[in-house]
DNA sequence: AATGAATGAGGGTTCATTCAT
DNA sequence: TATGAATGAACCCTCATTCAT
């Protein structure tokens, strides 16, 4: 029956996407975007060169899928928030957590990923590139609760896309510190320090640090 | 008179290596780390490839000095504040607000210059390069504003070491979502969005924000 | 079936490999270690330069392999010996037989060797190079010789370790001499010459001569 | 004066080549032929790359000169020598003597003369490098002395030529084996072990070893 | 005569991508 | 679809030689 065979054949390919996005992962953490070749990720997965490139059209697109899959985690995450109806500095915090959590785990990647897009960014016009930007919707989810404690007055009047953007900022920052080695700083010490530093920034209370 | 023959090299050699940084800078800026090849930069300034040689021992040695004259400023800035006397607050602010501007300015550069340093680290095994670190003064001057500021009661008991880096992680992430291109926000409003947000999480007053 | 496509690539590859061999063998001949170039090498075969380097790591492994294939048959004819056993004196004359006959066939190879032997350790720091002594075997058999010779009071009581060396200066600075095209005499009258001259400087015969 | 001026011309002159040769022959033992530049040469001797050229037409030029200074010496002692009267194995036994001491001393020039005059062969075709052999005198004493020796009944009756050439070959093998570190045995007793190999091989007495 | 900046051909090597099988 | 050998452009860097000053 075609069907099946469709099914099979689609089954097939999940699984060596998989099998690729698996090793890829690991050579762009341990080799950084140059150190990762096709040739080493062909190998690590068992199958020719060639092969690769009747999955991703390009070294690209390897990454880029990478990024997506390393941050689908979060994204569920704060999918799964009420954040139209929660508090929103413990939601804030939440998410702080999480985001610290998942770029402290995928700093090199993301260090990878930048490397990746600014080659690509000399090289060609920004295409169809500028589309991968895996945390937006996170993004977003920050600036709307920034928005909300605004409005509800638990926050300082700030600029929502303003400090939405040093909040990135932020994590970006970090992923570089970490995959620098710049800094040694126990992960969750730093994280808690940012986010300290962040909630404390935005708190409007006054007896905060009373 | 041979000192004017001197000289004259003198002022040639000087107008050469200016011709190179400015080209350097102009190609780091617009094609990135990898985009800027040897062969380009020598055609920028019209002069052969191995003339190059004759300014810079290699290609790392120009971004080096690309950044050290990007950054100079700045530091020139920093030393002229009077760190130990002053008010840890105000200090802070302008030493952030300079930053900003600087970060703002060199954000391709800084961009290009990790890109340099990771290949680097990632070819040899971090021989001498630890040392290229334009901003390491900048940041031993927050550090001494924390401590001093914590001291004097006007910040918050914070870990100097620690805010300092999640102060230098700001600066890095700043530069990233600008040569990212991931943010078109006026560099004014963003720097003073993120000194505001910075200065009043660690301000220890408690009217700060009535 | 599998097998035979395999089979076909392995001939194929070994072609290949023959093939780069014969042209670097001619062309180290003729042009020596530095005038060997990959470009010439590749273009000599028939293929591109990138290709050359799915065969060999770099080019001085061109010239171990050429080495190595140079003096195979000096080797297996050296192993098919009888050293233990045989006659200290006759086979030794036999192995300096054929250790001239292959010097003289490849003398321009071994000069080669030498130079990037030398290219290497000025550059590198001798890392693994010293391995690269594909003669090592046959001098081990001479010194073995020497040893017997000298027990056997063949021989005068020579020391075999410096009596083999010599033997082995005597080797290549014969490479030596017929590469720098400085002596043109018949590879047979030579070799027959030192084999005298070195059995008759071993012999502990008193009649020798008589 | 015109006269004194070109005298002072050639004195200085005499003086430059003298530094040149003297820098070169450091830089060579240390470097090797490739590892000589002429921009080291030129700082080393406090002049402009230029300047070199105005006394050498190249870098070959510059070998070939070190390696007649360089032998200089010993040529001078072989001319001294009563070659067509005195004791022919006693003479022999001197130049070889003289031979390898001078061998030894220049072992990593020698080393570098060969790699420039293969070099050079590939290059172009033999121009008028054939007559760089500085030692081309010192062999002709020695075939001198075993004609006169074989004719005297005193060696062995050996072809001159060929045994001449035996001997250059150990001379050229030794340098190689210094030059290259494969062997750590004291010069002298390697020279004397030599010299007696080769004088036992030419000696015509039966009595030689009882 | 001396300079040394400029040259530029060439070196070895890498690797993303293609394509015949 | 899978293969992996072949490609070849591009990379960084070297250095003997030249020539305007």
């Amino acid at each position: 029956m075609a069907g099946l065979k469709e099914k099979k054949k689609a089954v097939v390919e999940t699984m060596m996407r998989e099998s690729l996005f698996v090793a890829a992962r690991r050579l762009l953490e341990e080799e950084g975007w140059r150190g990762t070749t096709m040739d080493r990720l062909a190998q690590e997965v068992g199958i020719s060169k060639g092969t690769v490139y009747n999955y991703f059209r390009d070294k690209r697109e390897i990454i880029w899928g990478v990024m997506e899959r390393s941050t689908e985690e979060l994204r569920r995450f704060v999918r799964s928030l009420d954040l139209q109806g929660g508090d929103p500095a413990g939601l804030l915090s939440l998410i702080l957590e999480a985001i610290f959590e998942g770029l402290y785990r995928n700093r090199r990647i993301i260090a990878a990923a930048i490397q990746a897009h600014e080659e690509d960014a000399s090289l060609r016009d920004d295409r169809q590139h500028a589309r991968c930007d895996p945390l937006g919707e996170v993004r977003q989810a920050v600036r709307l609760l920034l928005v909300r404690g605004s409005e509800a007055g638990l926050f300082r009047p700030v600029d929502p896309v303003l400090t939405g953007a040093v909040i990135h900022a932020v994590l970006l920052g970090l992923a570089r510190q970490f995959s620098l080695g710049v800094l040694d700083v126990p992960s969750d010490d730093f994280a808690s320090s940012v986010k300290d530093l962040i909630l404390q920034g935005l708190d409007a209370r006054e007896d905060r640090n009373s």
